[in-house]
Parts: structure tokens; C-alpha cells; sequence
DNA sequence: CTGAAAGCGCTTACAG
DNA sequence: CTGAAAGCGCTTACAG
């Protein structure tokens, strides 16, 4: 069966394609009635589909932007890029997701094969690692929107969560709460992933405002292969904390498994709160208190700053949108 | 900044621009040595990057593939789509998901869209009700695969679990632990949806093969939002069910919610398996029982067989592939 | 109000 | 071994 083109469409209605094309652009301004009516009628008839492809080409936009995720395990990352689908849906553009694997050569890989395929713009959460490649971008003004993670010294516009407060809103609780001993763990922070320097930041400075002695044997960072035994080490010391605040979902996962291997009760031989607000919170037993992102906020927002780039309603805008945590308190404290 | 194009590279390289193509056609055959040095310089030099949009418009061939997902809030649905999603990249295709949130008429709007920007090929979790949209499909050749979900009278390539039996490995774990009494939720069953139909009638037969009454008023479908009315009436009769089959995992959460907030004990109280393996199964307290589907099998054999379409590589297949589901024993009866 | 022509950036059969 | 030319299916400035 052969494709049915624009020519095809012009003969049925003996017309010239350039009508045609005007009448699918709905630039109806001068066109007659009965023209539009048999090019409608010819459309019709032969089942006609116009190629974006074709058009693409021509008008230098595909309606279609790019997201590359750091690592789409996170829940976090799950319903971000939901909201960016969302957002892009609304104004009739196509998202096309991509998963770094936080490997930099991966994600190498997907912005040079993406701007190939001459999508429109990025959303990016940066591996960080590639910083030539994220500086030809900002060249070339081509739209490029960050999220979750910013680079350091690169001015691009950065959709990220006050981290700084989401550690503090848990430490501050925990500490009301009447826990004195109050551990961190992250995964990785190899390549100084934002999020996690900055969660861990304000651990700090909220353990101090809390009038709380700083042990850095408490702050622990590992990958997600050996959290139980990072765990096994932090907990069987001398002095062991009383409560986790768990980084992210991920890390979340593994103390609750921990616990349950050991049987540890919650909250009373270990208090835990989460940062990231995962499906199970609530209807876990006990259930977990979390600090929640805004996830849906932070995607659109992403999402509509991108367009905007794309639209050229730039206007300069401020390099760095942070989004307020927020903390849900259950019975894991 | 102006876009590179291949005719630049030619000017550069003094070479014309087939010339040029044939080299990044890796063409070698016939090619100088000096050739492909001066062309790889001039590339390098200019920052060139191919068009791919205009390289599609020529080959007819995006090497992109649509992904239209029946609702992504399931994570059987997520699972998939990542598999998907790793086995297009191995073989250098794209993906781009939708979502059609259970609406025909949206899952109408993403295939056109989608067939527009000619996409090779579609991996559908059908809502059902576009036969005449799937219809065309099929009568012009396009490859699609029909993955979780099949439609009756549609001979379309569809990959499947053995619905059947996923629910006979449920009745019989209930009934070899002793439970005579066992219901079965389900979301909606408006639609006809295939899993959903085909385990009720798994579970019909399963309790009929253990020798176990069908109870009508055990069986219920019910929307999300209605749930915890439906296990509250369900619960609330004389002869209440000791055990619940949850007919996948947004109906399993509904029921643990219901359990958490009535007190009541699993498996003392109420005995569960979910279907669909969720990820806090193993480390809930109880830990749950699940039916577990192969879904990253499944996800990369849509995507292989679908690819294998586009390729032509088609040789008539076999319609329907069923996929074998696994019983995961933990504690909850 | 409508059409002929050029062009978007590639690829490819063919000529030499 | 390499190049000129046609063409993929559209859009758009311009002419009439």
C-alpha cells in the first residue's frame, strides 16, 4: 500500500499542494469555501496522514523535546518525568525519556543522538560529567534546562528541591522528638551529585542549630550493593545512632529491609525518615514519616521553562527555581 | 549560529556530497585513503552533526518506535516500558511512551500522532475500543504488537502473561493453606480488559479444581476510588472472605490500606496475595505474597518481536506468546 | 483567492 | 574512486 502524500491529495481535489498545505495549517484567510470543502473531501477519501517528518524538516521544529534522567529508579525521577509527559502532552509536544544509568558516556551518547534526531530541547539531569558537551549547548542557545542537579558554573536554568531544607526538616523533627544520635546516609557521592552534597550540608548545619555533636561516622555514603553492610558497620558500633534520615528512596528501601532481617522495631530501637514521599509511606507498618517533594510542580515547571526556551519567551530567566520539601508525619518517628 | 550541514563538510573537504554521505554511511568501499581523512577533519573541524530528521524523510525510517501504555500508574506497565526501552537502545531505536490513562479516545490521538511522525513500528497496551484504528494497521502492514492486553477477533502479535494461571497459583497456595473462603478484586472490568477477565475465569476454575465454592458476592470489580467502600461491604457481610486475591497492585494497596486503618492482622485476620510482584513486598511487615509477572521478559520480547516486524523479519509468527507468571511465598497467608 | 518554484538536509542510483 | 542530479514530503515567499 502506498503512501498517500500531499501531491496525492492536490490531484484528487485539483488543487496545487501549496493550497493544500495552506488548508492543513488552517490558514484559511483567503481560501473559498468550495476549495476547502473538496480538499477536505479528497483528505477523506484517501485517508490521508500529512508526515511530520516531512514537515520537520522544513519548519526546523520536531514538537519534540528530550529528557535524560540520571538513574530512573528513583521514584523521585518516575514521576518527575511523568509531569514533564504531562506538561509536553498539553502543548502538543512528544517527550522522548532516556536513562543516563549515571553514566556520563551514556548520556553523552543520548544528547548527541537527540539533538540528531533535532529535538526541540533537553531536560536534563546531569550526570555533571560532560560539562564540554552541556557548554556547546549553552553556545549554541540551544534550550537546555537542568534538573534536579545543577552544574557547577554552568548558568543553566536548574529546576531543584531546597535540600538544604529537606535535610533540616527532618533533622529539626527528629531532634523534637527528643533524638540526639541522628545518622545520614546517601547513596554515592562520587561525582558530587548535588542533591546529596546538599542534603548533606544542611544535616550539618541543622544537627548544629539543634545543638547536636556532628559525628562523621554517622554521615555514610554507599552504593546501593553495600548499604547492608555499611548498615551492619554504623549500627553495631559503641555508640550507635538512634535514627536515620535515609537520603532518598533507594536508601529508604535498604534500612527497611535491614530492620526487617534484624527485627529491629520502628521507632523505638531505630527511628527512620525518608526523604522522598514513596507510594508505601503511608500504608506501611509503622508508617514511614517522610520529606516529600513536589515532584508534579518541579516537572511541570521544568517542562514549561523548556518551552518557553523553545518559544523564545526566554527573557532571561533566573538560573535556579528551588522547590520547598515537605515533611509528612507518620509513626516511623 | 548557523547549522552545519553537509554541503559545508563537502565545500571543506573539496569532496562532493555523496561523497561525504557514503563516508558517514561507512560506504568505505571504494574510498580513498586521503579521502576519508580529509572528510573525518573537515567533520571535526565544523562540529558537524547529521541531520537525522532529513536522513528519516529520505529512508523512510526513524528508528524511533511508539510505546501507547493502557495506564502508566501500574508498575507491571513501568516495568515493561523499561524493559522496552533497553532493548530498543541495544538496537540504536528510540522509544517514545505514552499514555493513554485507559481513554480510547487519547489512545486514538497518540497512534495517529505517532504514525505522523513515523515511528517504525508500535508496542500498545489496547485499551480495546479502536478496532477500526488497529483494523487499519493491520491491512496496511504497519507493525504493531499488542503487549499485556489483546483484542478478540484481532490476529495482532500479542505478548501476554498466562493470566489464567496466575490466579490458580494464588487459589491454590490459599487452599493448600487451608482457606476455603477466597475473594478476588479486580479494578474495572468495563472495558473486558484480558487479564482482568481471564483471571476471574483462572479463579472460577481454580477454586472449582480445589474442590471450593464460587461465592458471587467474592468476586468484585470496583474503581479505585471506590475500593475501600467495595472491601468494606465485601468485609462486612456474614460470611466475610478470609482471604483476598488482589487482581493486581493498585487494588493489593487499596487492601493494605483498608487493613492498616481497620487493625486488622495479616494473614490472622485476612489472608493476601497481590498480583504483580511490587517492589515493597519483600520487606512489608507481613511481607506479601505476590504473583509475580516476568516482566522484563516480557517488555524485551514485545520490543524484539516488534523490531523483528520492522526488520521484516517478521515470517509470520505466532499471534499470542503467553508468559509464564511465578508464585513468590512470604507471609501474609 | 491559488499556483509554480525553491528549498529544508539528507541518500542513492547512475554515469564516468 | 567520485560527483551531478533527482527525490523524500512537506512549507513558504512571491507572483499573478
Amino acid at each position: 500500500m502506498k503512501k498517500i502524500t500531499i501531491a496525492d491529495v492536490a490531484k484528487q481535489a485539483e488543487v496545487s499542494k501549496s493550497t493544500v498545505s495552506q488548508y492543513l495549517n488552517k490558514r484559511y484567510d483567503y481560501m473559498g469555501e468550495k476549495t476547502k470543502k473538496r480538499i477536505q473531501k479528497a483528505i477523506e477519501e484517501l485517508g490521508y496522514q500529512p508526515n511530520f517528518v516531512a514537515r520537520s524538516l522544513k519548519q526546523k521544529s520536531t514538537k519534540t523535546i528530550g529528557v535524560i534522567v540520571a538513574n530512573i529508579l528513583h521514584n523521585f525521577t518516575t514521576e518527575v518525568t511523568r509531569a514533564i509527559e504531562d506538561a509536553c502532552h498539553g502543548a502538543d509536544f512528544h517527550t522522548i525519556i532516556c536513562n543516563a544509568d549515571d553514566d556520563p558516556v551514556k548520556e553523552k551518547h543520548y544528547i548527541e543522538m537527540l539533538r540528531a534526531k533535532q529535538v526541540d530541547g533537553l531536560i536534563i539531569f546531569p550526570t555533571g560529567d560532560n560539562r564540554d558537551l552541556y557548554q556547546q549547548m549553552l553556545d549554541a542557545s540551544y534550550p537546555v534546562v537542568f534538573l534536579d542537579r545543577k552544574v557547577e558554573e554552568m548558568p543553566v536554568t536548574a529546576v531543584m528541591l531546597d535540600n538544604e531544607r529537606a535535610a533540616e526538616l527532618a533533622v529539626d523533627h527528629f531532634a523534637e522528638k527528643g533524638y540526639e544520635r541522628v545518622s545520614l546516609m546517601t547513596t554515592s557521592i562520587f561525582n558530587h551529585v548535588t542533591p546529596r552534597m546538599e542534603r548533606i550540608e544542611g544535616y550539618r548545619s541543622a544537627l548544629r542549630k539543634n545543638g547536636l555533636a556532628v559525628e562523621e561516622e554517622y554521615i555514610v555514603s554507599a552504593d546501593q550493593d553495600e548499604m547492608q553492610e555499611a548498615l551492619e558497620k554504623l549500627l553495631q558500633t559503641e555508640q550507635p545512632p538512634e535514627a536515620i534520615l535515609a537520603g532518598n528512596d533507594l536508601v529508604l528501601i535498604e534500612v527497611l529491609k535491614y530492620v526487617k532481617h534484624k527485627g529491629l522495631r520502628v521507632p523505638e530501637d531505630l527511628a527512620i525518615i525518608g526523604i522522598d514521599d514513596v507510594s508505601f509511606a503511608s500504608f506501611y507498618t509503622p508508617s514511614i514519616t517522610t520529606v516529600a517533594q513536589p515532584t508534579f510542580k518541579m516537572g511541570r515547571m521544568g517542562a514549561e521553562l523548556l518551552l518557553d526556551k523553545i518559544d523564545k519567551k526566554d527573557k532571561q530567566m533566573s538560573p535556579f527555581y528551588r522547590f520547598e520539601p515537605k515533611l509528612m508525619v507518620r509513626d516511623s518517628v
